[in-house]
DNA sequence: ACAGGCTTCATACTAAAGTACCAAATATCT
DNA sequence: AGATATTTGGTACTTTAGTATGAAGCCTGT
């Protein structure tokens, strides 16, 4: 939000400062009208660009963020949450309870219920299923 | 290639029609100089956020392309390939097997070779890594 | 033609993964 | 405090995954 104040700002800071420069140097007869227009292009075309650019920057790590709406809309709970990213990284069962300081029952448990909830036959269709829904 | 000189050629097209328009119309004093700038402005604004939304939308889609090399480097087979791309589907060997009218026999050789080529332990390991390596 | 890699498949096994059901301790919310 | 959901764990079982080994047919380059 700063960053967007700022930027426009500038603009139209900038915008002031040409139409001075473009006045006075057309009085004074020193400058020709198509430097200036190539200025005024150049100037925009790059605050066009950087503009651009920032924004899809933004819009693109939004699409790639996590969707916290849809865990909870799924009834995944935080500890099933955890047992689902540790298994996207690949990690067995037993690595898994090692990870978090609990029995193999445990995560078999875990694993089972989340199966469940994602609609899920096995473990690599559920992280599947995750991504797709931007869950992980 | 093609769409590059399109652009470029009305870049030039527009920029000398500007000149023209401008030239005439502060001759016949109908249309102010604030009102040239605006235009030009807005015109090469738009044009530079065209062109940059052009230009990152390749090299995005180039930095999430698959690396060829990395797989020949591994020395990942085309058929072993296909698994890879079935088990990062979420398939079982069974279906695998059925989607590639082949025998599970032949699905567990293939998916035993890629674990030891990728250096996985699990086909969810295996997953990752590929991921990692950008080979999917 | 022949070596070498790729693909295919089988058997026999071990190891993980996953299901079903139950039970108890702990939070959480009203 | 009591209902409810979460978390933890167990047993017993079935299914899937993965390993090891061997073998045969098929391309490809020499």
């Amino acid at each position: 939000m700063k960053k967007t104040i700022l930027v426009f700002t500038l603009l139209i800071v900038s915008l002031y400062t040409l139409f001075r420069v473009s006045k006075y140097s057309l009085i004074l007869g020193e400058t020709s009208i198509e430097f200036i227009i190539i200025t005024i292009a150049v100037i925009f075309f790059i605050i066009g660009v950087y503009i651009n650019k920032k924004s899809l920057h933004k819009s693109r790590n939004i699409s790639e963020e996590i969707n916290h709406q849809k865990i909870k809309e799924m009834e995944i709970t935080s500890r099933e949450y955890e047992v689902l990213q540790a298994i996207s990284k690949g990690l067995s069962n037993k690595e898994i309870a090692e990870k978090l300081f609990l029995s193999e029952s445990t995560i078999k448990t875990h694993v089972s219920n989340l199966l469940v909830k994602l609609n899920a036959k096995r473990r690599t269709q559920a992280i599947q299923i995750a991504k797709d829904h931007k869950i992980l």
